[in-house]
DNA sequence: CTAGATGCATATACTATATTTACGTAAAGT
DNA sequence: ACTTTACGTAAATATAGTATATGCATCTAG
């Protein structure tokens, strides 16, 4: 009898739909604790026949990982699973069980009946058409000028300008592309849902290279809101995951201004309340060159 | 001859695999503008020869979509193209464009040398703990309570408390669980990056049906600020896609405070300054029973 | 202006995957 | 006891995918 070899088996499956499956039983597994063949079929469009297969290859491929369970009729997790593929983490994992309009998804779910129910609030706000949407991708990928009409909210009237885009951003609650405006001849953010019309293209000299508050990173250190209380500080510390008392955050410049909006993180977020700001930005000493 | 049969052919391709292909096509097509046979051979680990035959079905599904452009060397789409599949939103597009760690994505993106940037602002959290996590979905789905130690940002020391959970929510920032509290006596959301550790669990008698501020459902209507001028006015209500001046959002009235404070939409809002505020609940007009 | 590289297409032979059909087992409900 | 449900296997068949080889068009380098 040949001893098992102890390589790993999982990267043998080399077929995308089969590997797709397996990791599909495998999150199932790790996430909801059991699977049926009917969550194969569903999903995936295959005979119950090859469900079985399926099982079988997973049992040969994750050994020990999952037991059928005869009166519950669906395969459980053991006490000893190891994940051999890789695992949605859980975050992926409640994204992946909000229901849109038509969306597939490959991510394992309660079975419809049992229904986890997953409700999101989101801030509402319009769609981003698609047409100009693609405008800008065709622009970048050919690097080429764009003409649009942007609708901007310090002007009353939209306005058509020359833009050369050359990159996507999220400010955390909008998409935008990262852009050379030929009126204010510099890198700017122009939302996308504020690109009112497209109009002509033409060949473009400007290199994205150029954009140093996008080609540089920097920086931000996060510690708790001083006014807090040792218990709150603590708290804070956990919800924002900071090590050692604080959360260095480093990224590009052009976007480290969005997060410092995002978290309320103007020169007067010291003076706040504590227990609504609950954060801060570190406070940097001063480095006096004279200083004895 | 035969005449070509009008019926859908998009809805004959049964087998998944082949499906997710042509969808894959058509979405590169679409946002893209273009496809190649290596983008098919590396996204779905196909032969080339394959990737061909996918090309000429996608061809025979949906006639006159692509062309083949011999000096560009890939499939181009043509001016009349007619998606014959689900193609993403916006948003999904620019979604799967963010690479997440060792995230697999199915969604097209532009090849990696040519490089679609993408850049996110996502304000810092903790990680949920995945075990944790697994727990309330286990509670969930076999009706239980669960004896959890949870850091509220109330008190100073972490609890144990028993809850009964039975959905999951996001407020816009954070995921939570809505679960009955036995020590409050009523439900609750506990935020799931709080859950510091899990204990025992038993069967539950609490029905979640009996969570009213959950099965009940209340809108919200959004109106821009009274303050902005028409100019101003008009952006806000096409930013936030109102319809004939107001927004309206029907959410589970759980949901519905979350929303109004991520908008800022509390009872100052009115006072505060139009461009930074933006938009206000539109006002209710008083209906006096008494009235003449 | 030829020679080589790249990328697509097609043909044939072969293999792996998945389906169909058929038959059998175990557990649970009526 | 009988039906239903869910899992299993076996054998025959269909389909999907690969390997190998050949050819064509286009671009680039010498």
């Amino acid at each position: 009898m040949q001893p098992s070899i102890p390589t790993d088996k999982a990267r043998g499956i080399k077929k995308w739909e089969v590997r797709q499956r397996l990791e599909f039983i495998e999150n199932c597994l790790f996430w909801v604790g059991r699977v049926n063949r009917a969550d194969l079929t569903n999903t995936f469009g295959i005979s119950a026949i090859q469900a079985s297969k399926d099982f079988r290859l997973y049992q040969d491929v994750a050994a020990g990982n999952m037991t059928y369970d005869g009166s519950g009729k669906f395969y459980q997790r053991t006490e000893c699973f190891v994940a051999k593929f890789s695992l949605l983490s859980a975050e992926e994992y409640l994204n992946s069980n909000i229901r849109e309009e038509g969306t597939v998804s490959l991510a394992p779910c309660l079975p419809e009946n049992e229904g986890l129910l997953v409700e999101v609030v989101k801030p509402p706000q319009r769609r981003i058409s698609p047409s100009i949407l693609q405008s800008f991708i065709y622009a970048i990928r050919d690097k080429r000028d764009l003409l649009i009409l942007y609708q901007s909210m310090s002007r009353e009237e939209s306005l058509w300008r020359w833009v050369t885009p050359h990159a996507f951003g999220h400010d955390g609650k909008r998409w935008h592309c990262r852009a050379f405006c030929h009126i204010d001849n510099r890198f700017k953010d122009f939302l996308l849902a504020r690109a009112l019309e497209i109009g002509e293209s033409r060949a473009s000299t400007i290199d994205p290279a150029t954009d140093i508050d996008w080609q540089e990173y920097e920086t931000t250190t996060i510690v708790p809101h001083p006014g807090l209380t040792p218990g709150q500080r603590q708290v804070v510390e956990n919800d924002y995951g900071m090590v050692e008392g604080k959360l260095v955050i480093c990224q590009r410049r052009a976007s480290a201004f969005y997060l410092r909006k995002l978290l309320n993180l103007d020169s007067g977020s010291r003076t706040r309340r504590a227990e609504e700001q609950q954060i801060v930005l570190e406070e940097v000493p001063h480095t006096n060159s004279t200083a004895p």
